[in-house]
DNA sequence: CTGAGCTCCTGGGAGC
DNA sequence: TGCTCCCAGGAGCTCA
């Protein structure tokens, strides 16, 4: 379940490997992800990777000839692979760069995606991408703007700060996590938070995001070996899957509940 | 326009 | 042991 983390760290892993060198082949199976893959995609045979950067939990492949789009939606990971052995089940996308480097893509759901976008194309205007709202660790998530973005809903604030629109990166775990550590009931209503609560809470995503990105960063050299399983981010998690346990705070059993369809867990003592 | 609910997909765990 | 059932979840879609 890749959250934004693990997706900052995928792409820190492929990035030097990627930038500067030219896309010598690409393969893909004729299973669709999330949506099919474009034929369009073949026009990167040939192109040279100018930069690697992310957006929300995409990845995006800057090159000559256009970018190449993938998120990794529930259960997809990228490989690295300097002696690429025989695909494997769910592999499902691939590139071979100039340097005999295989970058492999599987993705086990299919719930992830692998785009083209053209070179007259600014991605970031590309339909994809043009309504994703702020980076939750840029200078433009400010408290002020994490406060308008929960006043615009009136929904559950745990279903609010995982719209993308309102800030990008927040899953599931972490939106449970984030809101435990704020002392914030899940289903409060977004737009009843106080200003004071907003600058908690967005002090906490920030803090939570970059202490498993820094996490996960020991974990590149596992990602480059020849297995290519990176693995999910073990960390110590206080509510995520804890129903019934007490609280690492006050003792009281953490309490599960639904919100749009997703499990939410919380502390019913500490979470006002 | 908003929010609620549904949908895609497969592996893994629970239950029998 | 082996079968069936159900759940997990990012994000786009439909509908009221």
């Amino acid at each position: 379940m890749p959250e934004l983390p693990e997706v900052e760290v995928t792409m820190r892993g492929v990035r030097p490997v990627l930038e500067g060198e030219v896309i010598e082949d690409l393969w893909h199976d004729d299973k669709k992800l999330r949506e099919p893959f474009s034929p369009r995609l073949n026009e990167l045979i040939g192109a040279k990777v100018a930069n690697v950067s992310r957006r929300a939990k995409f990845i995006l492949v800057g090159t000559d000839k256009g970018t190449l789009l993938v998120h990794l939606g529930m259960t997809g990971h990228l490989s690295i692979l300097r002696s690429p052995g025989e695909r494997l089940k769910h592999d499902h996308f691939e590139l071979t760069m100039g340097s005999g480097i295989v970058i492999r893509y599987n993705d086990a759901r299919r719930f992830g995606l692998v785009a083209f976008i053209p070179p007259d194309t600014d991605p970031l205007l590309s339909d994809y991408l043009k309504d994703l709202g702020p980076e939750p660790l840029s200078d433009a998530f400010t408290p002020k703007v994490l406060y308008e973005g929960l006043q615009r809903h009136k929904k559950s604030v745990k279903q609010a700060i995982m719209d993308a629109s309102v800030v990008v990166g927040v899953g599931n775990i972490y939106a449970s996590e984030v809101l435990f550590l704020s002392k914030i009931r899940p289903d409060r209503r977004s737009d009843q938070l106080s200003f004071e609560e907003c600058r908690v809470l967005r002090e906490n995503i920030r803090s939570v995001l970059a202490l498993s990105i820094s996490k996960g960063g020991t974990t590149i050299i596992n990602f480059q070996n020849a297995e290519g399983k990176m693995g999910y981010f073990v960390q110590n998690l206080n509510v995520y899957g804890h129903k019934g346990e007490k609280c690492p705070v006050c003792g009281t059993p953490i309490e599960e509940m639904t919100l749009g369809q997703r499990s939410t867990y919380f502390c019913p003592r500490c979470q006002k």
